[in-house]
DNA sequence: CGCAACTGAGAACGAGCGTTCTCAAAATTG
DNA sequence: CAATTTTGAGAACGCTCGTTCTCAGTTGCG
């Protein structure tokens, strides 16, 4: 049993399957799916085909690979976001909108990988379809829980979320971060209202 | 010069022109622009290649007849929906949202053709790139003219393009139209927000 | 040491892509 | 009517796709 070899096939394959998982995302994202065919991806990654099939048995299993990453690599950013707003879940919310101002600002910023995927797979590839589906769900569940905790009807979290999805194309299409401050205030503005909305008997501010 | 016969030729092309785009329009929004050959859109428009190509002379020159021509309907559609807002520039401004329900209510809707062409195309073809970048700003500025009318700052145009762009991919995503009604009571909000703000003395213009 | 199993890199496969070509039928012309 | 041009439908071309196969080299094991 040379466990200590077979740890380090183990350790050596995940590794392999990191870089093959870095290499697709950035050729998917840049290109498009389509234009990105596994030949390109050895190519790139310096993996050979037969090894690229062991990892992933199709292209469609190493798209929806490529998007679980993305998932969790979102998740983490929303949840840091939300870390950093300091108090209030007022503060929270509108630190998503800062998060995002960040990412757009990356040179290779092309939008949101789902939602790319979704206008060219979403027609013929149901089961990715779905993934995104729920990927977009849950990040609408995610800030309704803390809309929930502002006290504010839940109706707001779909307009927060739809502001952020429209930043997001917005921002890849224009070629600039403006979206996300624009973003940025008109959920300042909807949240600000729904929290007046939801104490009647405070007074409205803003002079 | 049988001009009788030429007009009848031409006026036959021009019907033949308006069913490959027909055909080409409805195919590549449904199963995203890669996924559609030439082969499959002259199967459904019953159109040969040689016509096809006679017609445009490239797949990416007929991408961009598509394009141009969903412009079109686009800024009808816009025009359309802003006649229908009655009175003030801020019924005008909600009519939009209501011709985004209308149109998530299609049994085909699959988001909008230029977010979707964008994330498959936007990275490889600048020339489509330019040309969906530039439809976006021209329905920003259409928005921005109708906001200026209402006297609430420029800005707010941006929001209320955000928020169309993020109702468009939501519902696109979620199958739904929820999205135009979350996106309508959120731009009702952001319009009465910024003209509350706007006139603390002021004297509304419209005559 | 010798044999079986496994690996690697890349050639090869069938299919589908965008585009062009063939060539028989139709239309046009003197 | 005969000669010439224009058209049509689809076969064909060269290429690339996703996927599989080949086969020389390496490893594991009695």
């Amino acid at each position: 049993m040379a466990s200590t070899a077979r740890n380090r096939t183990t350790l050596q394959a995940e590794q392999i399957r990191e870089r093959v998982l870095d290499t697709a995302d950035r050729l998917y994202y840049s290109r498009g799916i389509h234009a990105v065919g596994m030949d390109a991806l050895r190519d790139e990654s310096g993996v050979s085909l037969k090894r690229l099939y062991q990892l992933f048995p199709s292209k469609e299993a190493l798209i929806e690979a490529v998007l679980h990453r993305r998932r969790r690599v979102w998740n983490r950013l929303v949840e840091a976001a939300i870390a950093t707003g300091r108090d209030t879940p007022r503060d929270q919310l509108l630190a998503v909108y800062d998060m995002l101002a960040h990412w757009f600002d990356e040179d290779d910023f092309r939008g949101c990988v789902f939602i790319n995927t979704f206008g060219e797979l979403g027609g013929t590839a149901p089961h990715i379809a779905t993934l995104i589906r729920e990927h977009k769900a849950s990040f609408q569940a995610r800030l309704a829980d803390v809309v929930t905790k502002t006290g504010a009807p839940a109706t707001l979290a779909h307009q927060l979320a739809i502001l952020a999805e429209g930043a997001q194309t917005t921002a890849a299409i224009a070629g600039t971060n403006d979206a996300a401050h624009h973003a940025r205030a008109a959920a300042t503005t909807l949240i600000d209202t729904a929290l007046a909305a939801n104490r009647p008997q405070a007074t409205t501010t803003t002079g």
